[in-house]
DNA sequence: CTAATCTCAGCTAGACTGAGATAG
DNA sequence: CCTATCTCAGTCAAGCTGAGATTA
């Protein structure tokens, strides 16, 4: 006996499974981003670097990378790219000279803040069946997991 | 004034953006789920599509694709995979020969079932700091958002 | 002719590893 | 000697796209 019908009825085995429900919600979540960041030439990585240099001011690569969960290796090539748009700076630490100083510009700031518009309408569509409570409760929840597991690095 | 401190607070831009707590929370996830499915010689997709193949029965690959959102592409080297280790059978539909028909075996129901086993552990460790009542509460919201977004496609 | 299915080849962003050079 | 930082090269699974062959 084959099922014929080709509509996506997920099993519920997996509608049963947090670690699915996530994975899947953050596919969706990371294509509409990706896609609304596009629209300002911007990437995913590129957004938390410039909120980390707004909120905690300049700071070297490695804390950089540190406080947005953004590798070592990666930060390289994101902050040459930053950095050819001007949007931060790269300056060597005369206090330790193996580091190097990023800053964010003028034109950084500029940025962040329209990709902040951006991603506030992303919010919006990606949870449009939850109420404003509902998506409080859910941010809530998420984040101390999210802690939880920052801890154990 | 460069911070020196090497701990990882997240900026709050990043905590409060429920999308990067998706995200964030997905990477932890995917991660743990990886390790633990590679302890029985498994990956995520895997479970997936044995999932499907135990709850509805025998599907073609265009069917089993949409219901636990593989890509067609993707599809046909997962059921190769499976099908070399006997977890699954791969016939051609005689009433329609553009099909196969996928079927699991004796073998693939019993690897289910281990693989069942090893997500409830990863569940229980991805979902640490939260009671009972939270996870079923997070359970129901990502579910819904999931729901809304398969709807369109 | 159009549409669906399976297959193949290849792309991409994101997460990650290993190794080297330099400096503390 | 050991460790930290930055850099480079390269791996990997996952999610895709495009195109071809076959069949409905």
């Amino acid at each position: 006996m084959v099922d014929e019908t080709a509509d996506a009825a997920a099993p519920s085995r997996l509608m049963n499974t947090p670690s699915w429900l996530i994975t899947q919600t953050a596919t969706h979540a990371h294509r509409m981003v990706s896609e609304g960041l596009a629209t300002a030439e911007a990437r995913t990585y590129h957004y938390r670097l410039l909120a980390a240099l707004e909120e905690f001011g300049p700071a070297s690569q490695a804390v950089l990378g540190r406080r947005c969960g953004v590798d070592r290796s990666d930060m390289v090539s994101m902050i040459n790219e930053l950095a050819d748009r001007r949007l931060l700076e790269r300056a060597p630490d005369p206090s330790d000279r193996r580091r190097n100083i990023i800053t964010i510009t003028a034109a950084g700031l500029r940025q962040l803040r329209r990709l902040d518009g951006v991603l506030a309408e992303v919010q919006d569509v990606l949870l449009a069946p939850l109420s404003a409570e509902e998506r409080g409760q859910l941010a809530g929840l998420l984040a101390r997991v999210v802690r939880h597991h920052q801890r154990d690095q």
